[in-house]
DNA sequence: CTCCTTATTGTACGCTGTACAATTATTGTA
DNA sequence: TACAATAATTGTACAGCGTACAATAAGGAG
């Protein structure tokens, strides 16, 4: 541990780092654990030490939301254009199955509406892009997106540990079926939102 | 202001005024200002006063979200009998306008998932005398009030203001047509699941 | 080399939840 | 009525939090 460090001497961080240090805070130590101070103490650095990177207690969580997207895999264009709603069903489930693994975010993530960063745009303009190749029009691809993505951040938010330790915790497995099910019904329903394809 | 009293003199309190006290602070200061030091201030009380009451500060949340559910109105029995889509569409609505007014209230719902007390009781056993009424089992009536609440509470949480304020923030009225949208979506495939009903 | 910007520390403030013991009011029992 | 048990309330205290401020040193620009 370098404890001594005076003022004025450097660390050497950068953003990447501080937010690759509050991952490992969150994964460890639950994400009401996520606090400046924790990450500093596993940077080894000065509390205030972050404040230079990221401006801000809440920046520091979109960033970390944000960065959790990025474990999400993108579908191929091809995919996406020759079947969309197969791709918008992985994508949707590869998106949940990655945020059930940081259930005590999902909070988060829904006070800041999903996440505006790079990785969520990523995804929203895929899915956009599927909605799109589906025949609807932008308004109502926009309006399909949003749906999508509140079940999807929705369910991921219910595997949570109930509070209540009496309540049957409802089993992963079961909740994911729930998901699936749910899934099914919104694509089947956008899909015949859409204009009837013409090609056969 | 009675600011003097000694240790042991009472103030008089009981739960229903702390909730009450705690809900005028969240409508007031909105809910990150949730303290229980806020609301020992607001019933001129020591702020450990509180622990009487409610043992926790999770659980005065707990109390709180309850307590909101409980402005949603009670469709009478006979109406979910004759016609349950239409039942269970104005309770979700009605439960969508009711959160929508307290929007920095949602994280914590899906937080505690959706507050298990006797208002979130009360709503979730309607949902499920329509849903049965509809013709599913025990199970899928489970799983379709998960559905529903997930969406309805997930699109109350889309209702706060983003926290960058350079997005358009999305009008209240374009996000409830949105909302009711994904609602008839979910009733219909909800009333297909079922099995056909041969009452005429 | 000198100047400027930037990263980092030390310190400090006010806020938070909550544990602990002391104190008094209320309730139950005889 | 007297007394004991229980419950509600305060005072005090602690560790933690986000963050503002000034001092300091390192790195880059000229």
């Amino acid at each position: 541990m370098s404890r001594s460090r005076g003022p004025g001497e450097r660390a050497g961080l950068d953003t990447a780092q501080v937010v690759a240090a509050a991952r490992l805070v969150v994964e460890e130590e639950g994400s009401p654990a996520l606090s400046l101070r924790a990450v500093a103490r596993r940077l080894g650095v000065a509390p205030n030490a972050i404040y230079s990177h990221i401006g801000n207690r809440d920046r520091l969580l979109d960033a970390v939301l944000d960065d959790v997207l990025g474990e999400v895999p993108q579908p191929s264009v091809a995919t996406v254009l020759r079947d969309p709603v197969t791709a918008l069903r992985s994508l949707m489930l590869d998106s949940y199955d990655v945020l059930v693994r940081h259930p005590r975010l999902m909070p988060s993530y829904l006070d800041r509406q999903g996440a505006r960063g790079v990785q969520a745009q990523r995804l929203g303009s895929i899915t956009t892009m599927a909605l799109d190749r589906l025949g609807l029009d932008e308004r109502a691809a926009h309006e399909a997106t949003r749906v999508l993505i509140v079940n999807t951040i929705g369910f991921a938010a219910f595997s949570a540990p109930p509070s209540a330790p009496g309540e049957r915790p409802i089993s992963a497995a079961e909740l994911r079926r729930n998901f699936e099910q749910a899934l099914a019904w919104l694509l089947t329903a956008i899909a015949q939102s859409g204009p009837p394809r013409s090609t056969g």
